[in-house]
RNA sequence: GCCGAUGUAGCUCAGUUGGCUAGAGCAGCUGAUUUGUAAUCAGCAGGUCGUGGGUUCGAGCCCCUCCAUCGGCUCCA
């Protein structure tokens, strides 16, 4: 007999050997049905493997994410062994669960895979659940192992298992597949109800560009057919407050090939809008002691040989400008902390001058590949929200811990609630992709984490995620389609200082090198505008918003009230505009919902006749008729709740 | 850059096995209408079918090149 404990505390007796489903039996029928694996003693294992000594089990379904996890490690199975059958031939690697579905990679040998075979595949891997295979795990020795794959002649299995210790193989076999596996998977091939294939893409094996490409098949299941409808329904709704969608049907930005591709030009509203958020920035820094300063956009190839940048980026840069004369070489700014160090380098610093914060909206050029560029949030020019402060080891801490301030300051006001702080340190594996001494980097780090601490950041670490030159704090944010995106970010820099060696003279009438923060709250203001975009759905804060009111009126007659109420508006610094075209009020109600116009005020006879304005809120919402004074109010107000004032 | 897909009017889309002068709705323009809370009516105009080449008596449709876009991979100072 053994005892095991469960997540409620209670403590059954069982016989050795019981799985972890027999126990669910055990307690209700209607949870056996639902259980798709387990863990015990914080060990994943199968809803079917036999429990041999005294622990905790913890039981998951589909409600939880491990739950969802063996429920997609299995599809990818079945998907395995569709695609086998599909494509006879084809050499099978890996295919895990992800955070919506699975994926699995194949080298497709001399077969193309093509989105017209999913419907078939589909169909396959529904055929194979309903016919409920169990999964088997079992242990394989290394020897037995990579025979099987030798003979297979599968050479990523057999490297993926001459890296794994014998006795710690296994195999798991369903149907009469059987794939390399550690185990996680449910019980039966027959809970999975419903599956789309999603897409198809190249992925390079091990995630090495200099490896073969595979061939990537992207899925999804679920355990009910109206899951997977409401999941298509969602996509199908998150593409509506795709930014591009929307940035081109509000009128704020757009491309043209003619002008190159990643390379946005801002229309007149969405130029309004960005001017905006720059304006909420230089105040907020205005508060925070930032100066602001100015760079040119290209800068000499020295410039960036000193910062270490040209060594790490330059040929994958845009190649530098040639002058006619002298042969000089100038490169189009790709960032600007090299620019600011020369700033600070012009002037003789004491302590008593630090900290210094350089601030500037600079517009940097990157050469970014074709096939990673992507609307507002990838592109190859675009204009950082930058600063660079100079300051003592004594003062990093406080510098460091105002500016994760002034972050959620900016991130607050524009309603970012969900985002993660990334502590992003270097991979200890790689050195060859940093500069500077492990002795800084530890510095630097601790530095980051110490401060992410004592501001009480909930962060997770990241490790490789780190600039070449310096950790960061990173402001991750999702888009509409839950794909992660960095938009603040917090840099700690000891090299460049020391590259462009810069000092200031401390108290001992002694030289010291200063510490440089690097620090975008936005990350850039393209990125930024696309991520806000889809967040709101292009229902901007109205503080922010282009335009904040529409003037309706519901005939010609009564255009020269609207102009009053128009002229009363732009007093009170109310962006608004008349719209006294030839329409039904109807239609121009319409329209104003549609461009996402947070008010309408309709204005005729009665409104003219009494001095007051009908107001309708974005979205229906109505609010009667009142004096322009009390709607100015109504607008302030909601201004107020949205932007609260900065103190730092 | 790599893998896969897509490209017809400003936008959303139709266009049969290759076969008359490439269609529609919305947007635009002109006129009528003077409107009360999500689309008034009529007329007009708008396209080198992404680009360049090829196959064919004939190409929006078939083949190739390039360009751009989309989904991934890699990269992201």
């Amino acid at each position: 007999m053994i005892e095991v404990k469960l997540p409620d505390g209670a403590v059954m007796k069982v016989s050795s050997g019981t799985t972890p489903m027999e126990i669910a039996e055990s307690i209700s029928s209607g949870l056996a049905r639902n259980v798709l694996s387990a863990a015990y003693n914080d060990k994943t294992v199968e809803a079917n493997t036999p429990l041999v000594e005294n622990g905790d089990l913890v039981l998951y379904t589909w409600d939880q994410k491990e739950g969802k996890q063996a429920f997609w490690h299995s599809s990818a199975h079945i998907l395995a062994q569709a695609l086998e059958e599909q494509y006879p031939g084809i050499q099978l690697t890996i295919g895990p669960a992800i955070e919506n579905g699975f994926y699995y990679d194949i080298d497709p040998g001399d077969h193309t895979v093509t989105e017209k075979d999913f419907g078939l595949l589909e169909k396959r891997m529904l055929e194979i659940a309903r016919e409920k295979h169990p999964f088997v795990l079992r242990s394989i020795s290394k020897s037995d192992a990579l025979a099987h794959y030798t003979d297979q002649k599968n050479s990523y299995k057999v490297e993926l298992i001459e890296n794994l210790e014998d006795g710690s193989i296994t195999f798991c076999d369903h149907s009469d597949f059987t794939d390399l596996c550690r185990g996680g998977h449910l019980p039966h091939t027959g809970f999975v109800k419903a599956v789309k294939l999603t897409n198809i893409a190249g992925a390079y094996w091990r995630g090495d560009e200099s490896n073969t490409q595979l061939t990537r098949i992207y899925g999804i299941s679920f355990p009910k057919q109206k899951l997977l409808t409401e999941y298509l329904n969602m996509l199908e709704e998150a593409k509506k407050r795709d930014h591009r969608k929307l940035g081109a049907e509000l009128g704020l930005f757009t491309f043209s090939k003619k002008v190159g591709q990643g390379l946005p030009l801002w229309l007149p509203k969405g130029a309004a809008l960005r001017e905006r958020l720059e304006q909420f920035l230089k105040e907020a820094q205005r508060k925070a002691g930032y100066e602001q300063v100015v760079s040119p956009h290209i800068g000499h190839k020295d410039l960036y040989v000193t910062s270490g940048h040209y060594e790490k980026y330059g040929a994958d840069s845009f190649q530098p400008i040639k002058t006619p004369a002298d042969d000089e070489e100038f490169l189009l700014k790709p960032m600007n902390c090299p620019h600011h160090c020369e700033i600070y380098a012009s002037s003789n610093m004491s302590y008593r001058d630090l900290p210094i914060r350089y601030a500037e909206f600079g517009t940097v050029y990157r050469y970014e590949q074709s096939g990673e560029l992507h609307g507002l949030t990838r592109v190859r020019g675009f204009t950082q929200d930058d600063a660079h402060i100079f300051c003592t080891p004594e003062q990093l801490n406080e510098e460091f811990k105002a500016v994760i301030d002034l972050v959620l300051y900016v991130f607050g006001s524009l309603g970012f609630e969900d985002f993660t702080a990334q502590v992003s340190l270097r991979d200890p594996e790689k050195p060859e992709k940093y500069i500077g001494n492990t002795e800084n980097w530890d510095k630097a780090e601790k530095a980051i984490i110490n401060a992410a601490q004592e501001k009480g950041l909930n962060y997770v670490i990241e490790t490789g995620e780190a600039a070449f030159y310096g950790p960061k704090l990173d402001f991750m944010v999702k888009d509409a389609l839950g794909r992660s995106w960095q938009l603040g970010t917090i840099q700690v820099d000891y090299n460049l200082p020391e590259r462009f060696d810069l000092s200031y003279k401390g108290s001992d009438n002694e030289f010291h090198r200063p510490i440089m923060i690097h620090r975008a709250p936005f990350g850039s203001m393209e990125r930024f505008v696309a991520i806000l975009l889809e967040h709101t759905g292009g229902n901007f804060p109205l503080w922010l918003t282009p335009k904040q009111v529409n003037i309706l009126c519901v005939s010609e007659k009564h255009e020269k009230y609207a102009k009053k109420v128009s002229e009363l508006l732009e007093n009170a610094e109310i962006r608004a505009l008349v719209d006294n075209r030839n329409e039904t009020i109807g239609k121009k109600i319409r329209e104003s919902e549609v461009s996402k116009v947070p008010y309408m005020i309709v204005v005729g006879e009665q409104e003219a006749h009494q001095n007051m304005v009908s107001v309708r809120e974005h979205g229906g919402k109505d609010h009667g008729s009142m004096p322009v004074s009390e709607f100015v109010s109504l607008l302030q107000g909601v201004v107020d709740q949205e932007l609260k004032t900065f103190e730092p």
